[in-house]
DNA sequence: CCGCGAAGATTGCAGCAGCATTGCGGAGCT
DNA sequence: AGCTCCGCAATGCTGCTGCAATCTTCGCGG
């Protein structure tokens, strides 16, 4: 892990440094804003730790300008201000953390960690079939990723047939996935759906085929 | 943004809901870690507000167990306890972040928003539809980058849809993001919600449309 | 290869569920 | 007090959806 340091305070740089490395964590430091903006542009840090008041300005202006040149790179702000005010005004403008001094280098190593942590971006499932692409969870058809929409039960045959997609789903099933145990059904309605269905994706362009499985189901390929 | 917040005094819990929600952050609230579990299960919250003391446990004991089983959501600790030592702890295992009491809220609203800043988005320019610019952390709507104010429900109505811009968001989802469990629904409002919101963006010009997918939801698409 | 029956496909129709809109009044904020 | 927001409900309307009638396709046996 690395980390690049701004602080003007050489002491308490070289001391933190020191107590960072024997966390493993390797810092760079320097003085000054002008440098800092050089560094980010050539080396990847996993974090910076900015001082707040710093000889050529503000380190807050800083956080603005990382961002706009495209970092995502966590900030922590240090300072010897800890007024709750102070504080907002830090996160506001985009840090991710603030730490008051004095602080103990653990809680300082604790809050790059939980920074660092922080980055959960769940994926999307989707299946893809054809040009088209369904996500059964949110209940999202595409096609050339421009969203498609269709009527509740023909999406519900849908997504059932998309998550087997070239394996035969029984009528039972695609019943069941269409309608609760209170409402029976008692004619074709699911061939009706099916039809409009099929006539919906051809008209859509997708590039699937809804196969009828005679006396057994259905199927989903591609075509 | 929805919030779960786990807090035992009652009074404290009722005013931080209703402080948040000026913010347009809507609150669920549970005093026991029991109760809590289960409610994040759904995984709906965007972030958790945790007391360390708790009539039935220490608080910190509920992280690992919530982590355990699978959540990534931001945990935010809340404690009357500042020390530094403390914070280390709640932050080691697995908090992300620790806001000694008394705070203001808009620290917590900062807080909050810095923890669900993904590092992942860079510079967080916010959602583009059409001459609409939504910034879903802090709230705002710019048309052609002049600021836009809507009330607060359909504020959040169009926030949750612009989050999945060209995606269909259930109808529950949208219940989910205007209305705390407790403040339950009985007629259309959020249809109301939606055909005011049209109106205002129609008035507006912001080049999207609010498309309704029967039986389904909502989505948003530029027009 | 042909014919037949059964399963599937298609489509008009009618009923109605779900969405859109809007006025009203209460509640909350300034 | 004056304002906006917001929930509620009444109204109108769109189009989904179940049904059934009719046509087509499929598979099998002769």
């Amino acid at each position: 892990m690395r980390l690049l340091l701004i602080e003007d305070e050489k002491e308490l740089a070289i001391a933190l440094s020191g107590a960072l490395g024997k966390h493993g964590i390797v810092t760079d430091h320097t003085m000054h804003l002008a440098d800092a903006v050089e560094l980010t542009r050539q080396n990847v840090y996993d974090a910076i730790l900015l001082d707040r008041r710093l000889p050529d300005g503000e380190g807050l202006t800083f956080i603005p300008e990382l961002r706009r040149a495209g970092t995502d790179t966590p900030i922590i702000v240090l300072t010897a201000r800890n007024e709750p005010m102070e504080r907002v005004e830090g996160l506001n403008v985009g840090a991710d953390d603030y730490l008051g001094k004095p602080f103990l280098v653990e809680e300082l190593v604790a809050r790059v960690r939980a920074v660092l942590r922080r980055p959960s971006s769940l994926a999307e499932p989707g299946i893809v079939a054809g040009r088209m692409m369904v996500d059964p969870l949110n209940l999202n058809v595409t096609i050339d990723s421009t969203p498609i929409d269709l009527p509740r039960r023909e999406l519900l045959v849908l997504v059932a047939l998309a998550k087997r997609k070239d394996k035969t789903v029984l009528r039972s099933t695609l019943e069941a996935a269409v309608y609760n145990y209170e409402e029976e059904i008692q004619s074709n309605a699911l061939d009706a759906h099916i039809s409009r269905l099929r006539k919906r994706l051809l008209d859509a362009g997708a590039g699937v085929a809804i196969h009828a499985i005679r006396g057994v189901g259905y199927l989903l390929r591609e075509e």
